[in-house]
Order: C-alpha cells, then structure tokens, then sequence
DNA sequence: CAATAGTGGTTACAATTGAAACCAATCTTA
DNA sequence: TAAGATTGGTTTCAATTGTAACCACTATTG
C-alpha cells in the first residue's frame, strides 16, 4: 500500500480536551455538520407553517418581513438586508406580485429601479404571521435559559464573523 | 384609501431590553433565519474546499465520514446515521461508487441490503479529508472560549430536542 | 405455500436553486 | 455627447433536491 499518511497535518502534540482519534471523525459531533442539521430541521418546520396557512415560501416570507419594517425598498436593497441574492429575490417579488401580497413601482428618478411595498393584503397578512414567527422563536428559545439565550446570540456574531472571513480570504490553507 | 395605519407600527415607547414592538419583525435577530444564514455560509465554504480538492459533495463526504467510522454499513444504517434521507444517500452511494471511493458487496443473507465499505482509494482520500474538515471546525471553534464552547454544544442540543418535537407533534397551534 | 404486507434501494419526474448571460437604464470620462 | 463601464433586475439553462412510484426481495398470515 503506498498510503503516505505520515505527520498527520491535523494533531499538533496532544490535545488536551476533545480529542477524538486523530484520524477519524465523528459527524455528529461535527459542528458544520450539526449547524445544517439544526438548521434545516426548524427551517424545515417553519416553512410547512407558512405554506399551509400563507401559500408562502420562505424566501417569499422573509422578503415580506423586510419590507414590512422597511417600505420603499428596491430589489437590491432587499439583498443587502436579507443576505439572499438576487435571483432569490427577482423570484420571490415576482411571486409576490401576483399574489398582491406587494406592489411595485417604477422609480422616476432612476427608471431602473423598482420600488416595493406591502400590499394592504400584503400587511393583512404580514400582520398575522409575525406573530406566528414569533411562536416558533420562542417556542425554541424556551428550551433555552435567559442566560443561555445570550450566550447563544453572542457566540451566533463569532461564528458568523469567523464564517465571514472564509468567504472573503478565500478557502483555509 | 382605507388603510387604517394608527397605532405607529414603528414606536411603542421605550424599549426594555430586546422587545421588539408586538407587531413587528427583526428578522436578523430571528433565531431560524440566523441559523440558516450561518449554516449556509459555513457548508458552503466547506463544500467549496471539499470539491476543489477531492471533487465531493457534500452528502458524498458524509457518506465517506460514516463509513471511515463505521464499516460494512447498509445504505438503510446510513440513512439514520447521517439524518439525510434515503433518496440522497443512495445517489451519494452510486456516485462514489463511480469515483471508487467505496464498494458494495451483496449480503447473501438478505439479498436487498448492499454492504458498504471504503475502498483503498476512499480511505485514502478519508484520512485526508478528515484533517481537514477538523482544520475548519478547529478554526470556527477558534473565535470561541472553551466555555463558549461547551455552552454552544449543549445549547444545540436543547434546540435540536425541541425542533424534533416540532417534526414529530406537528406544526405549532 | 399462495397471498399480502413490509423493506431495501433505485428511478422518474417535478420543483427549487445557482451561475451566467442578458436587457435596459444610468454613470463616467474623454 | 458618444463609448464604455456599472447597476438594477430578469431570463435561461443546468445542476440539485424532494416526492412518489416502483422493482426486487423477504416476512407474515391463513
């Protein structure tokens, strides 16, 4: 066998708390892996919510929570707020449009841009899944402590932030 | 125009600590859309590494990461091993098959079931994956204190817990 | 030992998603 | 002010994913 497994470029000496055997990997305990997980579960969960009561998908439901703290806004500044891209949101509005969940109107200034709002049937239902959305948050959150909830919000930024670099640096290594 | 916009859906009065006025949403404060945004950016620097270097996907990798721990597993053992449904782990399987990353035997015993392994070739590239997937997990547990460490595993679990309840009672209400 | 029900796994098809090309309008600058 | 570069947004096409139907086999039952 011509496996060359010498210095295993993981393991430095020896680790003092959770080591697992170096060479091996337990999924389940494997963050990236439990945060996808997790993920998808309560996402998962939420979006039956909506598209049973709504006819909503979640892309189309966040554009709807943006848009109801923020009137006005274009399509672009929907994608700096939501972190979705483009396309998600050029696909979301134009669902919503023929919804009349929201409007949309030219913008004289600068005719590219489109300006979007709530509809009034828009805001009706806006108005009765936020606090749907709020149930399932704080059904989640009470299994959590006050404190815990903090520690969970604080470490959520470090996380996000470490997984922000990779995206700009470039891969690790 | 019949819109009955009183009571200011911006400001009650003043806010305690994290009460957001009753009938609005702060969505980058909202716990699933925070996790999604974090599980996406994270799985998909790590899919970008694991594709650049070994041409996997995802599902594909963690296939490989259960069967590097766990040999002579059944697609079906797969399935509750990784949470991923039936579907996604059988086209992970037939395309590392493909690859030669793993084999399947038949099981004379039952001749449904397929056995699972690494091939020469699948450990190979395991035990260099592996230390890589632990560089990035190391790396994201990097910006956390030992401490914050422990709180977040334990407050995944909790979370984790009660989204399974979500799934399993059904939908809130 | 049929007939039926249940399991392991794949296939087929539809819906979702992402990347890149694209159109139209605006900005820049020479 | 014409030429190219940018920006806002949509469309197209391919890849990924989910759901349901399906085939082969095994287990159950009468």
């Amino acid at each position: 066998m011509t496996i060359d497994n010498t210095k295993s470029d993981t393991t430095e000496f020896s680790d003092p708390i959770d080591a697992v055997r170096p060479d091996d990997l337990r999924l389940e305990k494997f963050l990236p892996y439990r945060l996808s997980v997790l993920s998808n579960r309560v996402s998962n969960a939420i979006a039956d919510a909506y598209s049973a009561r709504f006819d909503l998908t979640i892309p189309a439901w966040r554009v709807m929570a943006i848009l109801g703290r923020f009137p006005n806004l274009s399509a672009a500044e929907l994608v700096e707020q939501t972190a979705m891209d483009k396309v998600a949101i050029s696909r979301a509005v134009s669902i919503l449009i023929k919804n009349d969940y929201i409007t949309r109107s030219e913008d004289l200034a600068d005719r590219r841009r489109q300006v979007l709002n709530l509809s009034e049937l828009g805001r009706d239902v806006y108005e009765r899944i936020v606090p749907l959305a709020q149930q399932y948050e704080n059904d989640l959150m009470g299994s959590l402590s006050t404190e815990e909830r903090n520690q969970l919000d604080s470490i959520i930024e470090k996380l996000m932030a470490r997984a922000q670099d990779w995206a700009n640096r470039g891969l690790i290594d």
